[in-house]
DNA sequence: CTAACAGCGTTACTCGGTTCACAGCTGCCC
DNA sequence: GGGCAGCTGTGAACCGAGTAACGCTGTTAG
């Protein structure tokens, strides 16, 4: 009843903190460390060792007991788990104050990623905006079709989320990160990540106390 | 080894469904609704219907056999769990584009957070944004602890938030909610809430295939 | 040399959260 | 009026994620 998951049999938390290792040992690698240890890698994650160990173990990673993981292999390991498949074109919808955090954030700080962005406002488009040609909305689906873009990054206002994300799967898209706080119906077959700040921020009210 | 969490007895989980139901009731109340069925409420939210009764039973509150759940009442008793004291006045950290994001948000959307802001860049600051002022941040201390500020949001680089975080925490703040790409290292008692926009893109990248 | 130590890999278990299944109730239709 | 349909409330089963516990290996100190 509740299938927004079609986890391919992977847990969503696995990804999440395989992530976060992968960052954490890039930085220790560029700091010119070369190994580590499950237990330093848990502290850097606010995970427990074994939790590291075990998830290690599920990619089929084995360190050495002497010095721990060796870095370079394990981002190595981590990158083909993750299935980094080169550079990822992503589609973001709406260039407002979140947007353009977004849009900033993955060209500077994430290569990896390399954002297409639209909107609807003719004032916003038709320009560079951190290095990124932004297009009006209707040549959306023309675009994300052209480059076969499967990742669409939601930041519209809420009552526009609904249609844009529709909009984004039917040309093609089958992954949505959306930060609007709406749920979005979308068919099966397409992951939704949902960010929802107010959400996010209730729950910090509510623990602090 | 990773007690971030000081539940509470409560579980997060429960907490963001809960502000889930509010929001979704709210909205229907808004159009009219009188009272609605937990399989309506469920379907809404993504959730199961068992889900749904279940956390209003631990809420311990009944709905009728016949017309499901009554908005209005159902959204008290929410309230009353969730600890709707009143206004929660909320110290933003960061008025980039993000910070600007989340301020315009708790503004218009939001008035139950009342934020108040600020930055390091003296050319930020000193002025209104969103009807909120904006002061430096070496004011930041006095004014947590002249208004009780116990909630922060922390809009900064990353390489500033552990820094920025812990200036909020000796000043008062006991919850944060972080947007920067880092682990903070903070005293037990302090709730930390962090959404890494990072990890979410790479995790749906992954599930996007 | 060997004994204590530290870290890894793995299995078994625990625990919390979700779902199943069913009982109870209420209105409705024939 | 009696059965049926649909909803809620809830004890019990289920499931999965995380954790504890233990054996193994290599290292170091005496």
């Amino acid at each position: 009843m509740a299938p927004a998951t079609k986890n391919r049999g992977v847990s969503p938390r696995l990804v999440e903190r395989l992530s976060l290792y992968r960052r954490v040992l890039q930085q220790a690698g560029a700091a010119g460390a070369r190994a580590t240890y499950s237990h330093e890698l848990a502290a850097a994650c606010r995970v427990s060792a074994v939790q590291v160990r075990r998830d290690l173990m599920t990619l089929g990673h084995s360190g050495s007991t002497t010095s721990g993981y060796e870095i370079q292999p394990l981002l190595s390991v981590i990158d083909a788990y993750l299935g980094d498949t080169g550079s990822v074109p992503v589609a973001l919808v709406g260039i407002g104050h979140l947007g353009r955090a977004v849009l900033a954030f993955l060209c500077w700080r994430h290569p990896r990623f390399v954002p297409v962005a639209f909107d609807r406002d003719p004032r916003l488009t038709e320009r560079v905006l951190d290095g990124v040609w932004c297009f009006p909305i209707d040549r959306m689906a023309d675009a994300i079709r052209e480059q076969h873009i499967r990742v669409g990054v939601v930041c519209v206002p809420a009552p526009e989320a609904q249609r844009v994300s529709e909009q984004l799967v039917t040309a093609g898209v089958t992954g949505i990160l959306n930060f609007a706080p709406v749920t979005l119906f979308l068919p099966n077959h397409v992951f939704v990540e949902t960010i929802d700040i107010s959400v996010a921020l209730e729950k910090v009210a509510f623990f602090t106390r």
